[in-house]
RNA sequence: GGGCGCGUAGCUCAACGGCUAGAGCAUUCGCCUUACACGCGAAGGGUUCUCGGUUCGAAUCCGAGCGCGCCCACCA
C-alpha cells in the first residue's frame, strides 16, 4: 500500500493524477445512456474563452465553479457532460494580432491581403487554444475534451451557415443603414473598443440659419423660400422678436462643434417644451449657400439653454446650448436617430477619406461648390469664414470635449453611414420568446406581474442571484435590432452574394424565378442542400443566400462560365443565343441540357463578390449551445450528434459573469428557442439555470484587465499554492456579491516566498505594482509583470521575472495540507490496527458506538445535507465552509484528538474513522480533486465494516472522480438519536473549553495532567463522554466533590456549577483567578442586564414567539447561576 | 444619463428580522504535546458609514445623505 509523503507537494502529483483521469475516460459522457433512460443528464456548456490570450483568475473562478458542479453531479450518478471550447472573438483577436504584426514585423494588414492575414490569426488562435486547454487541464477541469469545439471550426461554421440561412429565408435578416466608426486614414470601420476617447480643445460655433416660410411642396428650391422678418415672428408670439429690427430677416442660432457638417443638415430641432417652439411650428430654415430648405422639428432630445449658465450644477451642454440643434443624420449617431423619428432625409457629404464630396449622396449643392474637395478641417475653416462674411456667425466659444480617435492611426473618428446586416430580434419569435423563457416568478414588469397568476411564460429559466433576472428582462424590453455585420477579416464571412443582371433586365420577378433556377441547378448537380433564398436589392441587383458552402462552389463554377462567355460574346446572354456546349463544365452542361429556361434565367445574372464583411462574434456565440452538439447535422458523428442534442439541450446551468447577460445569454436564448423550435420561437431554453458569479478585482478594486496588466495567470497560483488550493479559495470566495477583491502578492523567483508588492500610480492614475520589486525575505530583486500592460516589454530583461500570487490562497493551501496530514494519521492508525482490513463485516450500528463516534456521524450527516443544499442554490461559499468545518473543526480538532487513546482497540471506532475520512474525501473531491484523488490512491486499500445507513459504494474505476456520492439512508438522516448526540457533545465541548481556559489562565504546562473535582450534577455528563473530557482537557483523573476553600486550585464555572482544578502547578497565583473571575462576572452581569431589560419590555412577552421568550428566561437563569458561582468563589479567595 | 452592487475587527469576507455580530489571515501569550509550526491551545480587537423611520426586537426592512465600485448607454 503506497504511503503518503511527509508533505503534500501538488506538483509531484497533479500531472500523474490528470493522466490517470484522462486514461480512464471518466470525463467522456455517453448521451446514449441518457436517451435510453439509463442515466439522468447533467450538462454545462462552457462560456468559450476568447483566443486573444491566456486565461486569468476570472476564468479560473468561472471554470472552477463549473467543474465543482460537474464533478459533484457525476458522482451523484448523472451522466455529466461539460462541453469545452474557445471563441474566435473577432475584433479582439484581429486587433491583438494586427498590433503584434505591426510592432514586431512592421506588417500591415492591408498590405498582406485577406488570406495571408487570416492565416496569421489562425496561427495565433492555434497557439492560444492550446495554451488555454493546457490551463484548463492544469486547473483540473473535467471537461469532455473529446468534444472540444471552436466557434470557427467546420462543425460550428455549419451551424452558423444554417442559422444565417434560416433567418434570411424567414425574413428576419435585413439590410439597414448604420453609422459606423470610420477611420479616414486606414479607411476601415472600427469596433467600439478600437476607439479611444481623447479630450480636445475645440470650439462651439454659433451659426445663424435664416428663417423662411416654405411655400410649395418639394424641398431644396430656393424659389419656394420666403424670408421671415422679425416683425412677422413677433406677431407669431416669438419671445424677444420685438426687440429685433422689425423689417430684417429673422434667424435661429444653432450651436455646433462641427460647422462643416452643416452641408448635410436636413432639419433644425427644438425641444417641444421650449417657449419658442409654438411660434416656429411649421416654419423652415434655409441653409446658407446650399440653399436647402429644411424643417424645424420638435424633439425632446434637444437640451434647452440654461437660464443661468454660470450657476453651479448646470449641465455642460445647457451652458452652451441655444436650444436649436442642427440635425445631420448622415454624420452623427444621435442626429441619425432624430432623423429616423422625424423621417428626415439623410445626406452624406463626405468621401471615405473624409473630404467634402458631392459624389457620395449629396446632390443639391446650390452655391456650396466652394467646399467640395476640401478636407474636413479646411472645410470647417471655410464654412466659418463664409458664415462670418455673411454676418451669420454669431459667436465662437472655446469648449473642451472628448472625441473618438482611432487607436491605430490616431485620426479622429468620422461617423460614416454604411450598409449593414441586421437581425430583426424585435420580432416576437425572438424577443418575446426570450422573455417567455423566464420563469414567471422572476418576471417583474407590471404586465408580467399581472400575468403571474395566469402564467403566460412557457419557460423555466431561473437566474441566481435573482436580481439578474431584471437585467435580462429590461434589456429585452428596450431591445433594438441587432447589427450583425462587422468590417473585419477574422470571423464567419457573411454568406450572401450580390447578383447583377446583365444588360437592361429588371429584377421584378427575380426572387421566385431565380430561386427556382438556382435550386434546379443545384439539384441537378447533386448538391446535398439546394435551398436558396433570393432577395431584391435594387432594380438590377439581388442578394442570394444559399444554405451550404457546397452550393457556393457550384454557383461559382456556373458564374465563371457565364463570365467567360460574356467576355467572348458581348450579345450574350441578352440575345439568348445558344452558348457553346463544348466549353461547358459538366455541372453547367448538365443544367443546360435539363432545363434551358432555368439555365437562361440564371445566365442572365452575373455573380459579383461575396459580402466582404464577417458576422458579429456573438452570432456564433449565440449558437454555441447547439453548434457544439452538431446542429443542424443530427446524423453526424455516428448519430452521436442527435443523441447529444436530445440528451443535453437544454443544459442544466450556464455559469457566467454579469457583463455578458445581454450580449450572450439573451441571444443564446432567442436562438435556441428559434432554431430548436422550428422557427416559431417555442423551442427549449438553452439552459434551465443561469448562475452569475462575481467579478474578480485586484487589491485596489480595479477590474482585472489585459490592458492594465493586473490579470493573474492561474498557472502562477498553481505553482505557488497548487491547483486545489486555488480552487478551494475561489469556491470559498464565491458569495452572492458582485465583486470580490484579490490583493496580489509577488512570488519571489529566488526564495519562493511571497510578499506584498511596492506600488506606484501609473500615468493613467491606476495604482499598480512597481516594475522592479525587492524580496524582503531574501533581498533579491525581480521584475513584476503585475501592472505591466499586455504587450509591453519588460523594463529590465536581465532580472528574473516574478510570478504573481495572493495570500488569499494560503487558506486553500493550508486546508489541503491539513487534509493530507489527517489522512496520513488515519492511515497510520488503520495500519497499526489491522492493516488493510475488509468491508465484509457486519455493519456497525449507532447503538454500537461511543458518544464521540455518534457525534462524528452526526456532523457528517449535517455537512452532507448542507453541501447538497449549497449546490442546489449555487452557494459555493457555503460548500467550502461546510467541508472546511467538517474536516478541520469536527474531524481534526475534536474527533481525531478524542479517539487517540481508544481507536486502536475498537474495531467499531476504526469503522467510523475510515467512513469519516472516506466521506470527507468524496464530499471534498469536486472542490479539491487532485489532493483527494492522491489520498485515495493510498487510502482506497484500507477497508473496515460499513456504518449502517451511510452508503459509500466503491468506485468502479478505483478513481475517486467516478466514486459515488455518499448516500444517507432516511433513518440516519432523520435519526433523533443523532440530533440528541449533537446537543450532548456540545456540552462536552463547552466543559473542555472551560477547563482549557482555566488552564491557560493559570499558565499550566500544556502537558501537565491535572485533577478535576466535579460536583455530582456533572458526573453523568463526564461519564457519558466516555473519557473524552479527560483526553481533551488534559485531566489525570476526575474526582467527586469540590473541596471548598482550596486556594491551590482554580475554579471553573460551567453551567452555573463550580468545578475545581487541582494539581495545576507548584504555586498557584490566586490573583490570576481573582482577576479572571471579577472580569467574567462583570461581563456576565452586563449581559444579564440586557436580558432582564428585554424581558421587562411588555411588548416582548406579548408579541415575540413563546419559544423565544422561554429561551431568554433559560439563558438568564443560567447566567445568574454562573455569576452566583463566581461570586461565591471570589469570597473564598478573599 | 440608466441599471446594479458594496460600506461589518488592521486586511479579505460571513451573518439575509431573533442565541454574547462570526471566520480566515494579521497581532499578543504559551507550546517543536510522536498527523500537521501551512500546526496546537489561549487572548485582545467592532458606534455594523451617517441621520431618521418601521418593529417587542434592525448589521439586516423603509427613507434621506456621504463614500466606493461595476455594467450598459452616451458625450451637439
Amino acid at each position: 500500500m503506497p504511503a503518503l509523503d511527509k508533505n503534500y507537494k501538488p506538483a509531484d502529483h497533479e500531472p500523474r493524477i490528470w493522466k490517470r483521469w484522462e486514461d480512464s475516460r471518466a470525463f467522456h459522457a455517453d448521451p446514449a445512456k441518457v436517451v435510453s433512460g439509463k442515466a439522468k443528464p447533467y450538462s454545462i456548456i462552457i462560456p468559450p474563452p476568447n483566443v486573444t490570450g491566456r486565461l486569468h483568475l476570472g476564468h479560473a473562478l468561472n471554470n472552477t465553479l463549473q467543474d465543482i458542479l460537474i464533478r459533484a453531479h457525476r458522482m451523484m450518478g448523472f451522466e455529466a457532460m461539460w462541453m469545452p471550447g474557445t471563441d474566435h472573438a473577432g475584433i479582439a483577436t484581429q486587433s491583438v494580432v494586427e498590433k503584434r504584426l505591426l510592432q514586431e514585423e512592421n506588417l500591415k494588414r492591408s498590405a498582406m491581403g485577406r488570406e495571408a492575414f487570416v492565416a496569421r490569426v489562425q496561427a495565433w488562435k492555434d497557439e492560444y487554444e492550446e495554451t488555454i486547454t493546457g490551463q484548463l487541464k492544469a486547473m483540473g477541469c473535467s471537461c469532455d475534451f473529446d468534444r472540444q469545439r471552436f466557434t470557427m471550426d467546420d462543425i460550428c461554421a455549419k451551424a452558423v451557415r444554417e442559422a444565417f440561412f434560416r433567418l434570411f429565408r424567414d425574413g428576419l435578416i435585413y439590410r439597414g443603414k448604420r453609422l459606423v466608426n470610420w477611420d479616414p486614414i486606414t479607411q476601415t470601420a472600427l469596433a467600439d473598443d478600437e476607439v479611444v476617447n481623447e479630450e480636445i480643445e475645440g470650439s462651439f460655433y454659433y451659426l445663424r440659419y435664416p428663417l423662411v416660410r416654405h411655400q410649395a411642396s418639394g424641398t431644396g428650391h430656393q424659389a419656394n423660400a420666403v424670408p421671415i422678418t422679425w416683425s412677422e415672428l413677433a406677431r407669431l408670439g416669438y419671445p424677444g422678436a420685438s426687440s429685433q429690427p422689425a423689417d430684417q430677416a429673422a434667424w435661429v442660432t444653432v450651436a455646433t462643434t462641427r460647422p462643416e457638417t452643416y452641408l448635410g443638415d436636413t432639419a433644425v430641432a427644438i425641444n417641444p417644451k421650449d417657449p419658442r417652439a409654438n411660434a416656429l411650428r411649421g416654419l423652415h430654415v434655409q441653409l446658407p449657400l446650399v440653399g436647402r430648405i429644411i424643417p424645424i422639428v420638435e424633439d425632446d432630445y434637444v437640451v434647452m439653454p440654461a437660464k443661468d449658465p454660470d450657476a453651479e450644477g448646470v449641465d455642460a451642454k445647457a451652458k452652451f446650448a441655444t436650444g436649436f440643434l442642427k440635425v445631420t443624420p448622415a454624420h452623427d449617431p444621435n442626429d441619425y436617430d432624430i432623423g429616423n423619428r422625424h423621417k428626415l432625409a439623410v445626406i452624406n457629404v463626405m468621401a471615405p477619406d473624409a473630404s467634402i464630396s458631392d459624389k457620395h449622396g449629396w446632390t443639391d449643392i446650390g452655391d456650396a461648390h466652394l467646399f467640395v474637395g476640401l478636407s474636413r478641417e479646411d472645410a470647417r475653416k471655410k464654412v466659418v469664414a463664409e458664415f462670418k462674411a455673411r454676418g451669420l456667425l454669431e459667436n465662437i466659444r472655446p469648449y473642451t470635449h472628448s472625441v473618438g480617435h482611432s487607436d491605430r492611426s490616431g485620426a479622429a473618428i468620422e461617423p460614416y453611414l454604411s450598409d449593414q446586416w441586421y437581425v430583426k430580434v424585435t420580432d416576437d419569435k425572438l424577443r418575446a420568446a426570450a422573455l417567455r423563457a423566464m420563469t414567471p416568478e422572476q418576471r417583474n414588469t407590471p404586465t408580467a406581474r399581472a400575468a403571474r397568476s395566469t402564467p403566460q411564460g412557457d419557460g423555466s429559466m431561473t437566474f441566481y442571484p435573482e436580481r439578474y433576472a431584471r437585467t435580462f428582462e429590461t434589456w429585452h424590453e428596450n431591445l433594438r435590432d441587432w447589427c450583425i455585420s462587422r468590417q473585419l477579416w477574422w470571423g464567419h464571412r457573411i454568406p450572401v452574394w450580390t447578383y447583377i443582371q446583365w444588360g437592361g433586365g429588371h429584377t421584378n420577378s427575380a426572387p421566385t424565378e431565380l430561386t427556382q433556377a438556382i435550386e434546379k441547378y443545384l439539384r441537378i448537380n447533386g448538391a446535398n442542400d439546394p435551398r436558396v433564398t433570393v432577395v431584391i436589392k435594387s432594380p438590377k441587383e439581388v442578394f442570394i443566400c444559399a444554405a451550404s458552402s457546397e452550393a457556393d462552389s457550384l454557383l461559382g463554377i456556373f458564374d465563371d462560365y457565364v463570365d467567360k462567355m460574356h467576355s467572348q460574346r458581348s450579345d450574350w446572354p441578352a440575345g439568348s443565343a445558344a452558348p457553346e456546349p463544348t466549353e461547358m463544365p459538366n455541372e453547367v452542361s448538365r443544367f443546360h441540357n435539363a432545363d434551358i429556361a432555368s439555365f437562361n434565367t440564371l445566365a442572365s445574372y452575373r455573380r459579383v463578390e461575396q459580402d466582404p464583411d464577417v458576422l458579429d462574434t456573438w452570432f456564433s456565440s449565440a449558437l454555441w449551445p447547439i453548434s457544439t452538439m452538431g446542429w443542424p447535422d443530427t446524423k453526424g458523428n455516428g448519430g452521436d450528434f442527435e443523441a447529444l442534442l436530445k440528451a443535453y439541450n437544454s443544459s442544466n446551468v450556464l455559469c457566467t459573469a454579469r457583463e455578458i447577460i445581454t450580449l450572450w445569454v439573451s441571444r443564446m436564448t432567442m436562438f435556441n428557442r428559434y432554431f430548436m423550435g422550428e422557427g416559431a420561437g417555442h423551442g427549449p431554453v438553452p439552459f434551465h439555470d443561469v448562475f452569475i458569479h462575481a467579478m474578480i478585482q485586484d487589491g485596489e478594486g480595479q477590474k482585472m484587465s489585459k490592458s492594465l496588466g493586473n490579470g493573474v495567470d492561474p498557472l502562477d497560483i498553481i505553482s505557488s499554492h497548487g491547483a486545489d488550493a486555488m480552487r478551494f479559495t475561489l469556491c470559498d470566495m464565491t458569495t452572492q456579491t458582485q465583486d470580490v477583491r484579490m490583493p496580489v502578492d509577488i512570488f519571489c523567483p529566488h526564495c519562493a516566498k511571497s510578499f506584498e508588492p511596492r506600488k506606484i500610480t501609473n500615468q493613467s492614475g491606476y495604482v499598480v505594482a512597481a516594475p522592479t520589486q525587492t524580496c524582503p525575505h531574501c533581498s533579491k530583486s525581480s521584475v513584476s509583470s503585475y501592472g505591466l500592460a499586455s504587450g509591453s516589454a519588460k523594463p529590465d530583461a536581465k532580472t528574473p521575472s516574478a510570478k504573481n500570487t495572493s495570500s488569499k490562497f494560503d487558506k486553500g493551501r493550508n486546508y489541503c495540507t491539513k487534509l493530507w496530514n489527517a489522512a496520513k494519521f488515519t492511515m497510520m492508525i488503520l495500519e497499526e490496527s489491522g492493516g488493510a482490513g475488509s468491508a465484509d463485516g457486519p455493519s456497525v450500528h449507532l447503538s454500537d458506538l461511543s458518544q464521540v463516534d455518534r457525534w462524528m456521524i452526526a456532523r457528517i450527516v449535517a455537512a452532507t445535507q448542507r453541501i447538497e443544499d449549497s449546490l442546489k442554490n449555487y452557494e459555493f461559499n457555503n460548500y467550502a465552509q461546510a467541508v472546511y468545518e467538517l474536516l478541520w473543526w469536527d474531524f481534526c480538532d475534536w474527533y481525531l484528538e478524542a479517539i487517540k487513546p481508544t481507536v486502536r482497540t475498537s474495531p467499531a471506532q476504526q469503522a467510523v474513522l475510515r467512513a469519516a475520512l472516506d466521506t470527507i474525501l468524496r464530499l471534498l473531491h469536486p472542490v479539491a480533486p487532485y489532493v483527494t484523488e492522491t489520498i485515495q490512491e493510498a487510502f482506497g486499500g484500507y477497508l473496515r465494516a460499513p456504518v449502517q445507513g451511510l452508503a459509500l459504494p466503491p468506485s468502479q474505476t478505483g478513481l475517486l472522480c467516478s466514486a459515488p456520492w455518499p448516500h444517507l439512508s432516511l433513518d440516519l438522516a432523520s435519526s433523533p438519536a443523532l440530533k440528541a448526540v449533537d446537543a450532548e457533545f456540545s456540552r462536552v465541548k463547552g466543559l473542555v473549553d472551560a477547563i482549557r481556559q482555566a488552564r491557560s489562565g493559570q499558565a499550566v504546562e500544556p502537558r501537565r495532567k491535572v485533577t478535576l473535582h466535579s460536583p455530582p450534577e456533572l458526573a453523568d455528563l463526564i461519564r457519558g463522554a466516555q473519557g473524552v473530557v479527560e483526553t481533551l482537557a488534559g485531566l489525570e483523573k476526575v474526582v467527586a466533590e469540590a473541596p471548598a476553600g482550596n486556594t491551590q486550585g482554580a475554579v471553573v464555572v460551567f453551567e452555573g456549577r463550580e468545578l475545581l482544578l487541582s494539581n495545576l502547578k507548584d504555586a498557584v497565583d490566586p490573583a490570576v483567578e481573582r482577576t479572571a473571575l471579577t472580569e467574567g462576572a462583570a461581563k456576565l452581569e452586563k449581559e444579564i442586564a440586557v436580558l432582564e431589560a428585554r424581558l421587562a419590555n411588555p411588548g416582548y412577552a406579548d408579541k415575540a414567539p413563546a419559544k423565544m421568550v422561554q429561551e431568554t428566561r433559560d439563558t438568564l437563569a443560567r447566567k445568574q447561576a454562573e455569576v452566583g458561582a463566581m461570586r461565591r468563589r471570589l469570597e473564598e479567595l478573599s
